[in-house]
Parts: C-alpha cells; structure tokens; sequence
DNA sequence: TGCACGATTTGATCTGAGTCAAAATCCATT
DNA sequence: AATGGATTTTGACTCAGATCAAATCGTGCA
C-alpha cells in the first residue's frame, strides 16, 4: 500500500472527477506552494480539508464570472488563466504552474470590496492535478496562521510584478521581442520546474494560445518563430520542443 | 494655532524638501488609506515614524533600480509607476491616486525572494504630497497588527486585478477603445476621490503620459480623442478638462 | 499502412497605427 | 497685450502586423 502516497502513481487525466483525499506528506508541491509556511502539525489541518482533482488539457476549472470558488494549489501540469470580451477577442492574463496557488484573485471574506466572482476563466493546459481547499476552512486557516498570509502577501506581490512586466511587453515591444520574451519566459519556468532537461523542453502552449498570451495572432507568431530558427536563435523540434536557444534573443 | 492641523494649508509644491512631521489625526487619507486598519492608540506609534513630503510635477521620487526606498501613502496628488527599456520606450504600469500606497512593489522584509530594488520610477504627475514611513519600522508594525498586513494584500490583490485588466487592453483593444476605457478608468477615479463635479473633470495626464499608459504614440492618442468629440462621445473643454462623457462610449 | 482532422506554416494582400513634419493652441511670463 | 516654449492637433506617407486563403505537417486511429 506505500505506492498510495506517491504522487506520480496518482489517477490523473481521467474525467475531471473530484474527491480523493489529499496526503500532504507526500505532496509534490508540499515545500514549494504556499503549504511551505506551515509547520506538519499545521499542515495536518490543512490536510483534512484537502481535496485533489484532475482535469484533461482543455477542460475548465471556473469559468469568469461563476461564483467565487475554493482556493487551490496546482500540484501538477500547466494551466492558463483568461480573460475574454464579448467577441472572440481573448487574453491568457497568466499562466499557473505547478506550486501556483489558485484563488487569491476572488475576493477575500474579510470586508474586501472585491466582488465574489471569479475574475477568470482557469483551463487546463497539460494534464493538471489541483490541490483544492474549501473557501471557509482555508480562510480560517488564513486567519490563525499569519505566515500563511505572509506568503500569500508574498507571492501576489511577485504576480503583481510579473503582470507588470507584461504590460511592458504588451504595451511597448515588437513582435520579435514578444516572442523571444515568452520563450524565455517559459525556459525559465521549466528550469524551475526540472522540466528543462539537457534536451532542452516543450512549449506548454500551442500558437493560438501563445498568441492570446502575448497579443499578436497565430500566423504572426508562427512566421517569428520560424525567423527565430532561421536566424539560429533558437533550434527546435516539431513545433512544440525547444532544443536550444541562444540567451541573447533577448 | 488650530490651522497647524488643517491639511488643507500644510505647505505643498514647495520644492521636494521632505521633513515635516505628519499628523494621522487630521490626515486627509486617515480611513482611505492602509492606517484605516489602525485604532487611534495603533496608530498613534505610525506616527511617530512617518514623515511628510511634497513633490511638484514631473518630480521623480523614486527611480527604477534603485536600493528599496521607505514605504509611504499619497495625500494628494497623483503619481505615475513608470517602467523603462533602454531605448526610449516607457510603459506606465500603473497610476497612484490620494490613499494609494507605495512600497509593496519590494520585497518585503521575511524571506522574500524579489530583489530589494525598485522595480519602477515613481514620478509625480500633479502636485504630490506623500506620507513616508520608514521601512524597518514599518515592517515590524506590519509584524505586529495583522489588521494591516491583512489590508495591504488586500489592495495588493486588487492591484493585481487592475494589471490584469490593463493587460486585456494592451493586448487585445482597439486605439479607440483604449481611449474611452482611459476616459472611463479616469473619471472613475475621480469620482471616487471627489474631483468630480457635475462641470466634469480634468484629466491628471498629458496625451504623452496617456499614450505611454495604454501602448499607444501621442499622435494616435490626439486622433482617438478628436474622433471621439467629432462623434460627441465626450465634450471636453481644452485638451484637459472632460465637460462631459457619454458612459456607452465602451 | 493509409486516412483524416487539427495544428502549423507559408503566401498575398490589406489596414490601423506609427513616423515624420508642420501648423495651431495653450500658458506662463514679461 | 505680446512673446516664446511646450503641448496638442492635423496632414501625408509608411510599415508592422492583421486578415484571408491555401498548402503542409503531424498524430491518432481504423
């Protein structure tokens, strides 16, 4: 029975279905997620209200503007955080990895004037495993344990910076930087993440979403990449590996 | 000797000098701003340690790279968080407003993994006047009342919110929406701090500074407002003032 | 092995916003 | 009221990236 605790043997991508108990102990996330601010006796009450769920790539967690849901920790797989107009016009706002804490964007029970609407369509990307945690026990939580708030405080304030440097993107550079930026961007990440292998790593994204992600649209996303190569900035294989890229694409 | 309190007189637009002791008690942003998640007796000992400081236009407080300044409220005035690439394109990432507070951009003291430089130049648009507070001591009240930790994730969540919606506009809005949601976020702003009388509002930023906010070149930002009149969405009085507006000029 | 569908790439053309340049306004100061 | 510099507006032209369309490339599947 030891095999149960071990995450990479965990049912996933199976149907979206909901409700095996979380085992924290052997969370692939335990240190690195927000979890990581709490003690074993503390993560133990964590651990009660635990749940896990799957999703397959495509399939939405919340859809913008349902009611505010759980929190979450992404423990593992790529998921896309969007925000739409009425027309097909859509932005990916964020990507969540894994160790991303989900649910900080909803309003806080504590006299926030944030409305309790999710500001965000959250969709699956690769395979994803969450962590998720009822809304009224985790705000509790929230409340006896202040380095749990230190670390939420802290990790918005890292996400405030990065949607900052995106406006940067957004607002001021070509669409040659957009694309080099959102390569190293994601070399980055999977670095952080073990999944930037000597061979080098896969893109999470394909060139729709790479496009809604850095304001531009497939076909011009396509040809930079393909100028990238072309110039030997980059070296790939298929349209989703990079093998190797020069730092200096900057 | 009563008019020592009134905010209304305190000295303003002088010439950046700082040092005037602040007093919480007749301060303008007292409830508005963070301190409104302190008692009197709490923040009684905040003001022992802030400072005032005023700033004219086009003053710079803080510049991008620099060490990690105090923390501080703004009184008055209006501000622009500025962030730059080499070349000469600027990208506003974000405006302050009477209430706003500066400083959560750095790291905070505990454990943070962000750098203790600034990420942003902070310069001021109108005449400013701030309320600083020195970091250590602030930090360690942070420590101490939770109430104030609690209210600053609490807007910084909001800000959050605020760049993600920007981000919408960057990447996927035409020049004339970016223009009206300008209008609209402005007037709202406004609104909200009183500064909007039923003659309209002045706008706090030149079309320079308005390009420079929503990813656009002075001349297109001219256009946008011009067609805008033409069609009589707005009605404005010289290049500033908003006689009035049109709420579906969505 | 070969079919079929979705994703990506490539091509041709169009257009919204940028660039460069000059005229018109606005203000602060005298 | 007149002057001079900065800001805003307008005009003519260009170009990066969008749009429309078609050809490839992959990959799962029978």
């Amino acid at each position: 029975m030891s095999n149960d605790f071990d995450p990479s043997l965990a049912p996933r991508g199976s149907s979206g279905g909901s409700g095996e108990p979380a085992v924290c102990a052997a969370c692939a996330v335990r240190n690195s997620s927000l979890c990581g601010a709490l003690s074993s006796d503390e993560i133990n009450e964590l651990n009660k209200l635990s749940r896990r769920k799957s999703l397959d790539p495509g399939q939405t967690y919340v859809f913008e503007g349902d009611k505010a849901l759980d929190f979450a920790n992404v423990v593992q797989g790529v998921a896309k955080l969007t925000r739409g107009a009425e027309d097909g016009r859509l932005q990916i706002v964020g990507l969540l990895f894994p160790s991303d804490f989900i649910g900080g964007s909803m309003a806080l029970g504590h006299g926030s004037d944030r409305k309790a609407e999710e500001p965000y369509t959250i969709e699956a990307v690769s395979p994803l495993e969450l962590c998720i945690f009822p809304r009224a026990g985790f705000e509790k939580l929230l409340m006896r344990f202040p380095a749990l708030e230190h670390k939420l405080l802290d990790r918005t304030l890292t996400e405030l910076q990065v949607a900052r440097e995106w406006m940067v993107l957004l607002g001021r550079k070509t669409a040659q930087e957009r694309v080099a930026t959102f390569i190293l961007h994601v070399a980055e990440k999977m670095r952080n993440h073990g999944c930037h292998s000597s061979l080098g790593f896969d893109l999470p994204l394909g060139r729709g979403d790479i496009a809604d992600h850095i304001g531009l649209t497939i076909e011009t996303v396509s040809r930079q990449i393909t100028q990238l190569k072309r110039k030997g900035i980059i070296d790939m294989q298929g349209a989703r590996h990079v093998r190797s890229y020069d730092l200096d694409a900057l």
